[in-house]
DNA sequence: CCTTTAATGATAACAATTTATCATTTATAT
DNA sequence: ATATAAATGATAAATTGTTATCATTAAAGG
C-alpha cells in the first residue's frame, strides 16, 4: 500500500527550495512555485512543508525578528547575509565566530551553539 | 501642563527590565512586575513598553525564532547567551566574532551589522 | 482639597500566520 | 481501465501576539 504520493505540486515546492539562494519564506516559496505551477494553494504548500521536514529534506531558519523560512537540509555548519536593500537572505560558507563547542565564557556559560546573521549590502544592491 | 504622569506601574516596569539578568519577554515583564504590583494588567505593560520605546529607555531584542524580548538601552554592542536549560536569556560582553563593519566577504557581501546568540548552558543549570 | 485628564484594567477587536474542513481531483495499485 | 484513498484548493477556523475601547481610578497643578 502506497502512503505518500508523488505530486507535481510537492516536486515543484521542493525545487523551489533546492535551487534558491538561500532559505525561503512561506510567501516566496508560494510565489516562486506558482510560477511553475499555476493555481498552487498557499494550504498545499504548508502541507508540503511539513511533510518536508519530517521526511528531513527541509529544515527552518529562523532569523531575528523575522518569520520562518525554509533551506534544504544536509548542507552543513552556515551562516546567513540578509541584505538590507533588497530584502534577500543569501547562505555563507564563512564561519567568523571564534567560539567553538565546549566553550566556557566569563560568568560560567558553556557554549553548545551559535546562531549568526550578517547584515549588510549584497552583490546586486551595493551599488544603489 | 503635565504631559506623561509617573505612576506605581511605569515604575515597576521599567525598574524590572532594568533590574533584569537579560532581556524579557512581554510575559515575563508582566509576571514579574506583578509581583511588585498584584493585579497589574497585561495592556499596560505593552503600553508602558511602548512608551519606553519612544523614549529610548528600553530596545527591543529579538532571537531567532522566539518573540520579541525587551532591555535597556545604552548597555553598547553586545550579545546574548540563550540557556537550553531554563530557557533565560542572558547578556554577555564578549563579541567573538570577526566581521568588524565594511568588510567584504566572498561572494561580494560587504558587512554592515551582525547579530549574534550563543546556546549552551548557564551556571545554574550546567549541574542537571 | 478640587478639578482635570492621563493612565489603568478588563476585554473586545485586530492582524498575521498556520491548521482544519470538505468537496473535488488525481496518483497509483490492481 | 477502474477503484481507492491521498492530495489539492478554497476557505473557515484556530493561534498567537498586539492594539483599541471604555468605564473607572488616580496623578498632579492650581
Amino acid at each position: 500500500m502506497s502512503r505518500v504520493r508523488r505530486t507535481k505540486q510537492r516536486e515543484a515546492i521542493l525545487n523551489t527550495i533546492l535551487s534558491a539562494e538561500g532559505p525561503l519564506a512561506v510567501g516566496q516559496i508560494h510565489e516562486r512555485a506558482s510560477d511553475e505551477l499555476p493555481g498552487l494553494g498557499i494550504a498545499t504548500v504548508y502541507r508540503a512543508l511539513n511533510l518536508l521536514l519530517e521526511e528531513g529534506k527541509v529544515v527552518v531558519v529562523s532569523l531575528p525578528g523575522e518569520e520562518r523560512r525554509y533551506e534544504a537540509a544536509g548542507i552543513g555548519h552556515h551562516h546567513h547575509f540578509r541584505c538590507s536593500g533588497c530584502g534577500g537572505v543569501f547562505d555563507l560558507e564563512v564561519c567568523p565566530v571564534g567560539v567553538p563547542r565546549g566553550t566556557r565564557l566569563p560568568g560560567g556559560y558553556t557554549v553548545e551553539e551559535h546562531h549568526l546573521t550578517l547584515y549588510g549590502r549584497c552583490p546586486a544592491c551595493a551599488r544603489g
